[in-house]
Order: structure tokens, then C-alpha cells, then sequence
DNA sequence: ACTGCGTCCTGGGGGC
DNA sequence: TGCCCCCAGGACGCAG
């Protein structure tokens, strides 16, 4: 399930092996993936069309290509919950594409910095679940797509390094609520790039319970809850990501490494790694929280 | 203004 | 064995 490491990982194989790419042909296999597009998938096609990709940006789990006349326009992708990037060969055969694909974009002059020059790959779009999408338009005057312009910096942006503005800024954001503290972090406006995974994975390394009230939290506390927040994303980074099922490769296919790392996510009736105590999966939102009932009390 | 909940979607897996 | 229901979840829209 993506989130900034699985995303990032994507980010950079996209800039590996598909930047520097003209962009030949535009096919979209499914409506629903445009539907962030106003215009549908013939606004879409025609401004992406014969259009370079020159750099590959990310905000969370916001993924863009900006375009040739940088600073203007850029393609968008958001991942969902099952979306996928594959960069590889351009095949002829449509047969060959992989269920789910959603969008094709053909690039041809000289995508990547790994291989030779005139070689034409294919970008594939690939969704199970559909709740991904991709989108083209124009960028803010802050160099933001659209549809990312509310969004909050992630923890691996520079601004938010601690003791910048913009991390004290966070801290009082984070505290100036009497939400859970899970609700925040999930928050895409305050913050991004966590989801349900790596909120449960920081709340334990910083042994707090999820429905804490944010503002209950005292300015180091929530420091060191966005330091461990920090740390779980650059170790989930290093490895490659998260995967559980194959929903999620990265742009060569191949899977991520930190699943196996994960302290509570998942590991319901499991021993905490810390104190012995099973994990246990408590019912939140309409979806799952995992934590250690001794190391994460209710307070 | 702010918060929280429902909704979109698909296929794998568990239970009967 | 087969069928049905549940479950996963990001982000947005809307109700209160």
C-alpha cells in the first residue's frame, strides 16, 4: 500500500528510466482514472501529448512529472491504495498488458539516464482497486499541481527539518487540535505521507495511543513522535518500501523489503517487539489500529 | 469553522 | 466444493 517510501521509490525509478522521454502516445484504458481531469481523457491526452518529461517531483503521496516548458504544467499521479508504475520495453502486443492496466503512455527520444538514446519504453498505469488516478494540468506559482496545492510538506522535505519555521509551525498545527493523534497524522493537509501503516508504526515507537488528544501532547512529545514518524519512513525508504500482496512493485517490478520490519502493523496476537505483550487490532475509523496494549496505553 | 463519517472499488480469503 | 460476505484503504464530499 503506498505511502512517501513506496511512492518516493517510484519517484526515483520514474527519473531513472523514464525522464528525458517525448511522450508519443497517450492511452487511456479507463475513465475512472481520469476523473480528477475536468476535461476527461481527451484533455488529458492532447496536453501530454509530444510533451518531454523533464523532472519527477513528489509531495507525500503526490507523485508529478512536470513537463518541457518547466514551471507550467505537469502530470500527476496518485497511487490509491493498489496503483502501480512500470517503466519497461514498449511492447506491441496489447494482450501483453497486465490486468489492471489503466493508462499507457509511450515515450520515445531518450527516457532514462540508464540506457542508450532512441529507445521507446512504455509507462504503465497499472490499479487494481482504482482509487488512484492520474491528472494534467497547470502548476500553482508555488510550482504545485492543482490538486496537491492543499497538501502539507512530508517529513523528508528539508523545510520540515526540526527546528525550521515550519516544523515549529507543524508542532503548534498538531497540538492546536483535540482530535486523536492518529486522525492527524493522517491528515493530509497538516502533514503527508503517512498512512494507516506507518501511523500505527510511529504511534508505537513513541508509545502512544492512537485516540491520544493531539493537543494533550506536550511540544517534545509531539517532536518526538514526528522524529519517530521520520525515522520509520527513512528505514521503510531504505528497503524499498512496503508490500504485502504484489499490489505494490516498484517502476521495475519488483517488490520492497519492509514488511518484515514492521513492529505492529499487521502483527495482531504477535509479540511487541519492546515488552512481549500481544499486539492487538482495534476497530478505528471504519478501518484497523494496531498497537502494543501495555507499551501504548489509553491515558 | 471544524469534525467525522460515508463513499468509491476489486479480488482474495475465510466461513458456512 | 461453492458461494457469499467481509476486508483492505486514500482522499474527498457532505452532513451536522
Amino acid at each position: 500500500m503506498p505511502e512517501l517510501p513506496e511512492v518516493e521509490t517510484i519517484r526515483a525509478g520514474i527519473a531513472d528510466h523514464a525522464v528525458g522521454g517525448r511522450i508519443e502516445s497517450v492511452e487511456v484504458f479507463s475513465d475512472r482514472a481520469m476523473r480528477r481531469q475536468q476535461g476527461g481523457r481527451d484533455e488529458f491526452a492532447a496536453l501530454l501529448a509530444g510533451r518531454t518529461l523533464t523532472g519527477a517531483r513528489r509531495r507525500g503521496k503526490f507523485l508529478w512529472l512536470t513537463l518541457d516548458h518547466e514551471g507550467e504544467e505537469a502530470l500527476l499521479i496518485h497511487l490509491g491504495m493498489s496503483g502501480q508504475v512500470l517503466v519497461r520495453e514498449r511492447t506491441d502486443d496489447a494482450a501483453h498488458l497486465p490486468a489492471h492496466a489503466r493508462v499507457r503512455l509511450t515515450l520515445a527520444g531518450s527516457p532514462g539516464n540508464t540506457g542508450s538514446p532512441g529507445r521507446t519504453v512504455e509507462l504503465l498505469f497499472v490499479d487494481q482497486r482504482t482509487f488512484g488516478y492520474m491528472w494534467a494540468g497547470p502548476l500553482t506559482p508555488e510550482g504545485l499541481p492543482e490538486p496537491v496545492a492543499h497538501i502539507g510538506r512530508d517529513l523528508l522535505d528539508p523545510a520540515l527539518a526540526a527546528g525550521t519555521a515550519d516544523y515549529s509551525e507543524l508542532v503548534r498545527a498538531i497540538r492546536g487540535t483535540g482530535r486523536g493523534i492518529k486522525t492527524v497524522l493522517l491528515d493530509q493537509r497538516v502533514l503527508s505521507g503517512i498512512g494507516n501503516i506507518y501511523a500505527d508504526e510511529a504511534l508505537w515507537r513513541a508509545r502512544l495511543h492512537y485516540a491520544t488528544p493531539a493537543e494533550r501532547l506536550r511540544p517534545s512529545r509531539a517532536g518526538e513522535l514526528l522524529e519517530s514518524a521520520r525515522d520509520v519512513l527513512t528505514e521503510a525508504l531504505a528497503a524499498g518500501g512496503t508490500s504485502f500482496d504484489a499490489l505494490y512493485v516498484d517502476v521495475a517490478g519488483d517488490s520492497g523489503y519492509f514488511e518484515r520490519e514492521l513492529a505492529v502493523y499487521g502483527r495482531e496476537g504477535l509479540p511487541c517487539g519492546r515488552c512481549g505483550r500481544a499486539i492487538v487490532r482495534e476497530p478505528w475509523a471504519n478501518r484497523s489500529s494496531f498497537r502494543c496494549p501495555a507499551c501504548q496505553r489509553k491515558r
